[in-house]
DNA sequence: TATTGTATGTTTGTCAGACAAACAAGCAAT
DNA sequence: ATTGCTTGTTTGTCTGACAAACATACAATA
């Protein structure tokens, strides 16, 4: 999966091509707020949840700084939201949300399908046919966990191959946040079967090079995950992050004084 | 300009109804990444430029704690980019990036105006019209600056009017990144002109209440705009937060020993 | 002379401790 | 039931400290 870091133009002497060392373990915040940003993604934090700084600092064993230094991170990512004085909170969405959050999704994931279509090397397009059928395969015999895991390389391959960093940039983004309430997507009955038939749709486009099309069915399939996601919602109401307007007790943990 | 806030319901006596009291001056470490922002975003900070965290907080009379929570943020909005160890830089944007940033913005603002068309309020779309007549009167006889300032308004209404939130955060977010070479664009010439053309049609489609026409009338208008930056650079290369491949020197200030 | 190594000042990353202000919840007084 | 006071909690911000990573001047070496 690593890409293949053009040869260094001019080094004199044979050319010296390994892989550059990698920037080992990111920074303390950085793990810090992945390990947040990972704890709110499944819903060990659920959306309400109120984090105290305090108790992050223990639970992760990293002083107050990297902590707060992580949740601003989190902040400008839309997965918390900061009420000054009252710390931090698992962002709750709105019914409305999810829709936008998946209709910006949706045209975003257009464009990538567009751009990869005109920009993808041959090598990408073979690769992604290679991950559908896997994943098809995976779908069949698997744990759903591990057809995740072919999902996750083949959204990368997309990316890198659409050469569109800000746009896939923002899905990641946007996907996070969407993981917020996600987990009914696969539970939805039916669902995979249509998966794997839009996946087909996009492979093909990809392999016939057609911008338009593949455009049109990366479009269809995230339209196809939010309506599964809606229709999800629409039945079992609750159980996921989201928020009805009048609803709002439980889930407070003891503040301020205690009996004495 | 403020939101008509809907009525309390049943709030007994006589209706209350007064502007809430804002949430004052937001936390420190909030207005210096305002500061920040606002200094990149004129080039005070230039791209390429070397943010150290001394100089910022004697610079704006903070302590470091919040220049650094500061920074996190910018950070997550990707206007600085931070090598561990060596501090953050001002993003540099090559022409690629450019491009990027205005297809998306494109498609997103195309989204906006279609939800526009469909949720916004009549008064919003009469605010609209007013805005873009101000506006066209404001750039035969104002300063540049007046004129900026109503087109922050037009987006605004149009932001809201379009009840999508996310869309909306996103797009403010691109056009602070495209702000670190826009500049260019109202210099273009003829510009203007064509400017004020776009957003009568935009005006236009909103009266008529057509999604898809709206839709159109934005993204055409985004890309109007894109064209006269691409025109721009190609002309005057350089002066502007560009990185073309070979180059890097200058701009570098004092680091490290000084001469004793 | 060009290369390699060493020394030293800078800057960041992270921690610990401190304190005022905002907040939340109980209790008391009305 | 409303209002006000009291007090523990938590956040926002500052200060000081120190190791590790860097950058560069200077020295040593081939």
């Amino acid at each position: 999966m690593s890409k293949t870091e053009a040869d260094i133009a001019g080094m004199g002497e044979t050319a010296f091509r390994a892989d550059r060392i990698e920037r080992k373990s990111l920074t303390l915040r950085e793990r810090t707020a992945d390990a947040i940003r990972q704890a709110i993604a499944d819903h060990r934090l659920p959306p309400g949840a109120h984090l105290k700084e305090r108790e992050i600092c223990e639970m992760l064993g990293v002083s107050r700084t990297s902590v707060r230094e992580a949740l601003r991170h989190l902040e400008s990512e839309q997965l918390i939201e900061t009420v000054p004085h009252r710390g931090p909170v698992v962002v709750s969405l709105t019914e409305e949300d999810a829709r936008d959050l998946y209709k910006v999704r949706a045209v975003l994931e257009g464009v990538v399908g567009e751009q990869f279509a005109l920009n993808a090397s041959d090598e990408q397009v073979a690769l992604l046919r290679r991950l559908a059928r896997g994943m098809s395969k995976s779908a069949r015999k698997d744990t759903p966990q591990a057809t995740l895991g072919i999902i996750a390389d083949f959204y990368k391959v997309l990316f890198d191959g659409s050469k569109n960093r800000v746009c896939a940039q923002i899905v990641q983004s946007l996907n996070t946040r969407i993981s917020i309430f996600r987990r009914l997507s696969l539970a939805s009955k039916g669902r995979p079967k249509a998966m794997l038939q839009e996946v087909e749709r996009i492979v093909s486009a990809a392999e016939a090079r057609d911008p338009e099309a593949l455009k049109q069915a990366c479009i269809q399939h995230v339209e196809g995950a939010c309506a599964a996601v809606m229709r999800q919602l629409a039945a079992g109401k609750g159980s996921s992050g989201m928020q009805e307007p009048p609803d709002r007790p439980a889930k407070q943990v003891n503040t301020g004084r205690k009996s004495r």
